[in-house]
DNA sequence: CGATGCCCCTGAGAGC
DNA sequence: TGCTCTCAGGGGCATC
């Protein structure tokens, strides 16, 4: 589900509820989600204050005043929640948990904010802050791409001498942090290149123009307040929007939107998931 | 090493 | 109404 500016939504709509502030209580209501949970995790978890609330790649990063920094993915269908509800003390509240709510965290003068996944694929870990740019899950991730480590010449490094679809190396997350189907698609649309084409063949300067329009894309996502399609929804419970501005996303069989362009949207299947490109104006492979 | 499927899991929607 | 089938914002892991 979530890609970055889904993540990052989330991040910002946490941050002012968690920043600074106690987790008096966590149920944990399950031992695991894709992995088993790190050992005693509640416990960890109960008292610790939260210094601040990060984001890598698709990796919420809260990082605790013990030294340990608690690891949120929220794979496919993982949702936040923050309750309405505020209390001076959790400790003796019972809450009416919704389906699915696997770990509820009780923030001391505050509300809850409950993760909740339908689907399981998404993972909790801690990790001592120090290292966690070390995690097994972090460390071969690629450069951020909206920070200053990603620029044309690193995109082109890393898309060097990759014999597959370009399609396929940018969901891969060594080359770039974040991305995912949807954005995937949509930066190939911007930059009128096709997604079945081989990495290794993009020229320099459709390498400039993909590096701007990854850019663009997610910090117009990101704008949006993300995509919600199934089961995203901000912090806060509303919609993302940037699901209406979709050129080709899901938009099979639709007319290309470019000015000019009178070409049909097409879905094929690349590595057993859904591209939509526009043959028209980004070309074949 | 790199590329390709499989698989984890629930739920929504389509078709019959 | 209810079954069966397909598909879904991810990504680790086995296999070739």
């Amino acid at each position: 589900m979530p890609e970055l500016p889904e993540v990052e939504t989330v991040r910002r709509g946490l941050q002012p509820f968690l920043e600074g502030r106690q987790f008096e209580r966590v149920d944990v209501r399950r031992t695991g989600l894709r992995w088993p949970f790190p050992e005693r995790m509640a416990e960890r978890l109960t008292g610790a204050r939260v210094v601040s609330l990060a984001r890598r790649s698709k990796y919420m990063l809260a990082h605790l005043d013990r030294g340990e920094t608690l690891l949120i993915h929220l794979g496919m269908s993982g949702r936040v929640a923050v309750s309405d509800r505020v209390e001076d003390s959790w400790s003796e509240v019972i809450i009416d948990f919704q389906k699915h709510d696997h770990v509820v965290f009780f923030v001391a003068g505050g509300p809850f904010i409950a993760f909740n996944d339908p689907r399981r694929f998404g993972a909790m870990d801690l990790w001592p802050t120090a290292t966690v740019g070390a995690h097994p899950l972090l460390a071969r991730i690629g450069p951020e791409p909206l920070g200053n480590g990603f620029s044309p010449a690193v995109l082109a490094g890393a898309l060097a001498g990759r014999r597959s679809a370009v399609k396929s190396v940018l969901l891969d997350q060594r080359t770039v942090a974040g991305l995912g189907n949807i954005y995937v698609c949509e930066a190939l649309w911007r930059a009128r290149i096709s997604p079945l084409v081989r990495a290794a063949d993009l020229d320099d300067k459709q390498i400039a123009i993909l590096a701007g329009e990854i850019r663009s894309v997610l910090t117009d996502a990101i704008a949006a307040g993300g995509s919600s399609l199934r089961d995203y929804r901000q912090v806060d419970g509303e919609l993302g929007y940037f699901q209406h501005d979709f050129a080709v996303y899901g938009k099979e069989g639709a007319q290309c939107p470019r000015s000019g362009c009178s070409g049909t949207v097409l879905r094929e299947v690349q590595g057993g998931r859904s591209t939509f490109h526009c043959p028209a104006c980004q070309g074949g492979a």
